[in-house]
DNA sequence: GTTAGAGAGCGAAACGGTTCGCTCATACCG
DNA sequence: CGGTATGAGCGAACCGTTTCGCTCTCTAAC
């Protein structure tokens, strides 16, 4: 059905050969030139990329695997990473295993399956054993959001022990000393961390940790609503509550809401993730904001260079490990109540 | 480097044409079928779909193009068809062309170019003209969000008139009389259909429509933003807005809250397409919510009888156009002012 | 016991490109 | 003017599958 360089060669009399080499901008006689594009104009030619990637053994695509597209942090991320592999000609085939690692493992086999020239994930499991298939293929991989100690590849994550220190400080100097966190069980990689700034900056203030103060689960919504509301009818309720991530700080801001527990009156909170959100919700959000666009375009470049050699295919030469510093953004969810006590 | 059918032939002493009935899962000896699966097992054999692909011309890969991936609708959206898709075993590649029609045209190519199966398409440009590459090919497209008049594609979308015409009646009701709306150019599909359905429901009520309370422009936060304080400002503000799209209504949330406008006491409003939004912003929002998970599930599903051929591949036989109904969700963000004048 | 029919296997020709090594013509040099 | 470098063009092999049409064997029916 569609025209393919053999019916150019038999529109231009030139030979296969030639029409690929100028189709790859190789160098062909003016004339040849004319002939060629006039072929291609008429026909409605368009290479088959196809074919292409059998001969060629590179598909220019991508796979990008992650957890849950359906997220403000994916899509970001995942919107600028097809937006700059696509100015490189590189497409873009996106993989959602919904936090199931059966289905990880078998979406890098797809992926791999499709000949994809390179992998950017998000990873869900622990360890790098669903990788292998790539590794062993010369795929590269550049993860996002957490490294592997199994395994080296590429990275960029954000430093997640400092954005919750940063945040728990905040806290503490405004005069806050029972502080509670709601986080991912140690299981995220993200959580450990973020869990990790939340003890430094106890430990550093010397703060007592209580345990009961410390809520763990999944990163979902009901997560942060239930753990709130959890927190706020304990008999010595925290004054301050930490909330490390998105979908745990709407959680939490929809049950405050609901239960009519005016912040930061009654309780302080610090949120994760989403700017506009802050300014949304009133009284505005004190944030904590990673910078997603920007480990977004780490993560495409390096996977760039990977892809056109600049660096070897894979940890032949040493991998590259970004980390990235989040920020804090200001809002009035915060009590200041410095001062109030002796 | 990887295992090839050919390195199968030589494990087992079969020929090409044998494995490759086994891997389509046609009939072969039992005794051989071992051989074969020892052999794929030893190998690390995975069938190369590239080649697979350029052998049956089908490449199991749907294009989804879209104006901007980093948003709840389109990610929502993504998300489900992605899955669906995937359930039957075909990948999904992404395409965001940001509302740009000549990247939008240029996405088409790129992805007709990667000799995809079908595309799935929400928009941007107002006439088919750039899936006339699509048409001629036989690749089946299935759009979301809009229809052509210049040709016809399967479609789903939304009633965009009557939720418009519900979420302004129900203002009318409430006893409102000064109803502004703030939504997109007409230039934007959605946008023309939700404008007709506010002129249906003062039309309706008799009441007189002043284009000083009509504020279009484009779909981002920033016109919701500006707009409202425009309408806010005017002498003789409107005691309602309805904020036709998810972006206006943060836009417009924002305003609000810094210019310390109360609603609904100085103003009712009733926002579009975030339910999560609706209880985390205080009081919460009523709000015209889209079901994106079905319109999700109608596109993949289309795409996939054409795929599949359950219909011809396309307008052979007759298109289908789905419209799914919005539904409104209850907030108090509506002041009631019926009763109030005489 | 013969034969029709089913089922399994095989060889070879696609599919639409790229690429290697060669030939040939032209231009340039002394 | 002979010799050589340069660069364009060509033929053929190859990438890893599928698929068509054929052969062969085995079973079952008569």
């Amino acid at each position: 059905m569609a025209a393919t360089i053999r019916d150019i060669t038999k529109m231009t009399g030139l030979s296969l050969a030639t029409v690929s080499k100028y189709l790859n901008g190789g160098n062909v006689l003016p004339e040849n030139r004319a002939a060629i594009e006039h072929a291609i104009e008429v026909l409605h030619y368009e290479v088959n990329e196809v074919a292409r990637g059998l001969a060629t053994n590179r598909t220019k695509t991508v796979g990008v695997l992650i957890q849950k597209l359906d997220n403000v942090f994916a899509s970001t991320i995942i919107a600028k990473i097809e937006d700059i592999l696509r100015a490189s000609d590189y497409g873009t085939i996106v993989c959602d295993c919904r936090g199931d690692e059966k289905l990880e493992e078998e979406s890098i086999r797809f992926l791999l399956g499709k000949r994809v020239d390179g992998i950017i994930t998000i990873p869900t499991s622990r360890n790098s054993a669903y990788l292998q298939g790539a590794v062993s293929r010369g795929t590269p991989v550049v993860l996002i959001d957490r490294t592997f100690e199994d395994r080296e590849f590429d990275s960029v994550r954000v430093d997640n022990e400092g954005a919750s220190y940063q945040a728990v400080k905040l806290l503490i100097e405004k005069g806050h000393r029972k502080i509670a966190i709601i986080c991912g069980d140690e299981k995220y990689y993200t959580a450990g961390g973020r869990l990790q700034g939340y003890f430094r900056a106890m430990e550093e203030a010397d703060l007592p940790v209580y345990s009961k103060y410390i809520r763990k689960g999944d990163l979902e919504v009901q997560h942060g609503y239930d753990s709130i509301r959890l927190l706020m009818e304990m008999e010595d309720p925290p004054t301050a509550v930490f909330l490390s991530n998105y979908e745990i700080t709407m959680g939490a801001v929809i049950a405050l809401n609901e239960e009519e527990i005016a912040f930061p009156e009654k309780v302080s909170i610090v949120g994760f993730d989403n700017l506009l959100l802050s300014r949304v919700i009133r009284p505005g959000l004190w944030m904590v904001v990673q910078p997603m666009e920007e480990i977004a375009r780490q993560a495409a470049e390096l996977m760039l260079e990977r892809l056109t050699g600049a660096r070897g295919k894979q940890d032949s030469e040493g991998t590259k490990q970004i980390t990235l510093a989040t920020s804090i953004y200001p809002g009035e969810s915060i009590l200041d109540r410095s001062g109030e006590e002796a």
